[in-house]
DNA sequence: GCCAACGTTGGC
DNA sequence: GCCAACGTTGGC
């Protein structure tokens, strides 16, 4: 079982849009990195625990706990015209980009990057270092048993 | 295969 | 809106 933090724009979709969709659950498109592609493609698997993060937003920080609920199979969207993803290079044969689903657990009172960035035991946590950029990083489980332990408040 | 130009990310 | 960081593209 691995661990996972993904980013997500509140005004794409947000930890309450997510809880509003059915089955609280969301097919992660839009992926367009290839580590992040790879990430989802070869190594998560059904079960696996997700941070649910903000970025780009005013308050930037994990909103969530989510897990997996599905392996990778072809991101629909690279094969849709009038979808921003639309990937012209992309084929049904040859798929370029997948996802997985993500599922929500339950939503937490944000811990803001300003908090996460004051312990630590965090400060190798690849979301957390100079110059990342990656929308999906692995966390080592010893971060999420923190952060589950110490910074999750119900 | 190099690398400059360009586009994107994301905190602030 | 700014801008540092970094990934991708494409000419050569």
């Amino acid at each position: 079982m691995r661990y996972w933090l993904m980013k997500t724009e509140p005004g794409d979709v947000s930890i309450d849009d997510l809880a509003a969709l059915p089955e609280q659950t969301v097919a992660w498109y839009g992926v367009r990195n290839y580590q992040s592609r790879n990430f989802m493609r070869d190594q998560m698997r059904i079960n696996d625990g997700v941070l649910y993060y903000h970025s780009n937003c005013a308050m930037p920080g994990i909103a969530g706990i989510a897990r997996v609920s599905s392996s990778a199979y072809p991101d629909a969207t690279q094969f849709d015209r009038t979808s921003k993803y639309f990937d012209p290079k992309a084929t049904q044969e040859t798929p370029r980009w997948f996802n997985v689903d993500v599922q929500l657990v339950r939503r937490i009172p944000l811990i803001p990057l300003k908090e996460l960035r004051q312990h630590p035991e965090l400060e190798r946590m690849r979301t957390l270092q100079r110059g990342n950029r990656l929308s999906i990083t692995p966390l080592d489980p010893a971060e999420w048993n923190f952060i589950l332990k110490h910074l999750v408040h119900d």
